[in-house]
DNA sequence: TCGAAGCATAGATGGTCATCGATATGTGTG
DNA sequence: CACACATATCGATGACCATCTATGCTTCGA
């Protein structure tokens, strides 16, 4: 459960030194697009892109799997599945009370992805 | 090649009616996520991502095959096939001039789609 | 203490995808 | 016209992934 989002972004600035708003900038490092692939890669799903929808609209803005089953239609092993791919990419955290394990959105990790991907 | 963004974005509005900021929003429709998934789908790959950025990074903003084929190190027939993917999606324009095809950024659609995923 | 309920993990399977080589198509040049 | 070059398409292949069933683990209540 490795919860890391890149703080740390390679600053693909647009204004170095004296010269501004050129004409070519830096191009992403391949590391840095393998690091954000990663990211979008764990979105990218039709299932997981509802299940952050429902949690986040879920009151209190958490919900255990037993609330997130019934309306997408798969079965437990594969909703459990999902929130860990989820939360291993940084977008959920989990906190067990109990018999239920709750899943709840990481705050400002969707903006995060958001302004990443407009500085590709 | 169906270049098209979901520009009719549905509303997931925060306010409805008088009461403002309420606990619970509403989902994401089904449709919405397919749909979300697959623009997110086209830019989960590292190559992918690294050819928008050197597209953009590019003078003139635009760039031949043959301009990034060698710096990804991968064929011709698969770098053609990743601009393909991307130019359906929606992220790219393909314009021929003579024996070469000038791909393009469309504008704001990066933008577009970092706007989608705070909606999510 | 025992059973039931919620959740995670393991293993299997069918589908999708990234990549390649080979080839077709189109375009400019001699 | 013939040839060289840039690009697109086709078919194959290996890897990855979404989903399932079966099962193990933990916690609560009777």
């Amino acid at each position: 459960m490795t919860i890391e989002l890149p703080v740390t972004v390679t600053s693909a600035a647009c204004c170095i030194g004296d010269t501004c708003a050129p004409l070519t900038r830096a191009p992403i490092t391949p590391g840095g697009a393998e690091d954000l692939s990663v990211l979008l890669k764990a979105l990218a799903d039709p299932m997981r892109l509802r299940l952050v929808s429902m949690i986040a609209a879920h009151e209190g803005g958490e919900a255990c799997v037993c609330d997130l089953t019934e309306p997408l239609g798969l079965t437990q092993p594969t909703v459990s599945h999902h929130l860990k791919v989820l939360a291993d990419a940084g977008y959920l955290t989990r906190t067990k009370r109990g018999t239920w394990a709750y899943y709840a959105l990481v705050p400002g990790a969707l903006d995060s992805v958001a302004a990443l991907l407009r500085t590709v």
